[in-house]
DNA sequence: CACGCATACTCGTATAGACGAGTGGGCAAG
DNA sequence: CTTGCCCACTCGTCTATACGAGTATGCGTG
């Protein structure tokens, strides 16, 4: 026996509106929450109340739940409830994060930046290898048909934020240090000044769209949360592509940030 | 009456698999998909069909359905079918897209670039106001209370991609073209540098969310796809803030490109 | 007091059926 | 041949029911 809800907190039906029950139904849910009156992790009316409430159908609300679900303002837990999806800590990702006086301290960019605010930063899922380049980093490193691939996955507190992997020719990787797992101080890109590559810009193209079923594993993503999609290219003082980096972040861990100059 | 799909096009159900059926017949026709077994535009098989082949209930194969649409791999039309969504033609934003020599043609960036692609370009939804400044915008432009706002739509081909509202302190707008419906050639940015106000960088933040309903509804989004979310502040020579622009984009119609310097 | 189990409550999955509404093709009437 | 209607097929919405599985709480036993 469910107690009834709070009267007032949720409206009533409009029998005469063309709009479906479970589109109302979801528009007071989500009222409701951007009034504040259901806060970030708080846990809205269950199933069964919200079905005594308005005199409906569990399908339906369940359909109604499912449409909040689906704009990332709520999630589901077996067992427990429904919740109001909290809001996590965004990371920003500022464009001068490869700047050269960044990777002359020796530690990772993340590692330091999540260090700095407080998190507990982890890297795992190492795998670096040679592989057949796809058709598109081929494309974008000039034409290379097999590459080294270094794949990893970043956490923060446990949660992971982030996938990335980097594709090298072989002709620049190959027997240094950038084949091994651990690139030392600086990361790859030192290691890439280092063998004579002088940086000189990066190119970066940002997509945002929705995950595959692998990144939703991977990334352990709430339903209703995108993908940033992000790859860059690094060009040498000769112009040449010497690397390729395709990211995938959680869009709710990320804000990117970048300068441009009004020339 | 519904003919049997053609064997072979889906497979069976593994009723040992842990893995719900709805899921399963998700997966096989997003594999279907993927392999181009149904290609963009093409209709997938009708429920009716669906609950055929697999011998389940209706609700179960809309459940499939369902998922698929979330992912924004397929859209249903009611009364027709259920589609393989088409990838739209992208817009790519490249950074140095503000640069000054773009500006002193006369036309706006939008429809330079559009009619370029061979697209018709389309601009709506003008509004020009003084309100008071949302919370963020004030922090952004350094405390101010009022602004003007400005604020369009974008459309390419008819389809609406993007909606915009620029904010500037009143102190500089008010009372000059900046305030007209019409900013006149090179828009704001060359009547802004017209008043003196030399621009020297922007800042853009971006970040990816599924969109409000409100945004459904101006964008004519599909389900299951995401919005980019730029905010991008102009700042003068003097380091003073001189305009924020608040952007959604569907983000199933862009690339955005940065170029960054390596130093 | 500590442990374990029963129980009630939560959401997850699935079935079966009903009616409504949009679309398009075919057929019959003009 | 053209027009207009009917019908079959499509997805949209909603009800009612059933069972399964995860979670938390409290109570009884040791």
């Amino acid at each position: 026996m469910s107690p009834a809800l709070p009267s007032g907190l949720l409206g009533d039906l409009d029998p005469t509106s063309d709009r479906a029950v479970f589109r109302q139904i979801a528009d007071q849910l989500r009222e409701a929450i951007d009034r504040g009156r259901f806060r970030e992790g708080e846990k809205l009316p269950s199933e069964a109340e919200l079905v005594e409430h308005y005199g409906v159908s569990r399908m339906t609300v369940r359909n109604s739940f499912s449409i909040l679900q689906g704009e990332g303002l709520v999630h589901a837990e077996h067992g427990k409830g429904v919740f109001v999806r909290p809001r996590p800590p965004v990371r920003r990702l500022a464009s001068d994060r490869f700047a050269r006086r960044h990777r002359e301290q020796g530690k990772s960019a993340f590692i330091v930046e999540a260090d700095a605010a407080g998190s507990h930063p982890q890297v795992d899922s190492l795998e670096v290898k040679e592989e057949k380049a796809s058709q598109d980093v081929s494309t974008r490193l000039g034409s290379v048909r097999r590459v080294l691939a270094r794949r990893r996955r970043y956490l923060l507190d446990g949660r992971p934020v982030e996938f990335a992997t980097s594709y090298l020719p072989l002709d620049i990787a190959r027997g240094t240090q950038i084949a091994e797992p651990n690139p030392g101080p600086g990361g790859i890109y030192a290691r890439l000044e280092e063998l004579g590559h002088h940086l000189d810009h990066f190119e970066e193209e940002i997509r945002a769209r929705m995950p595959s079923p692998d990144e939703v594993k991977t990334l352990r993503l709430a339903s209703g949360v995108p993908v940033i999609h992000l790859i860059r290219t690094a060009f040498d003082a000769e112009g040449r592509a010497v690397e390729v980096c395709d990211t995938v972040m959680a869009a709710d861990a990320y804000v990117l940030s970048y300068q441009l100059p009004a020339t």
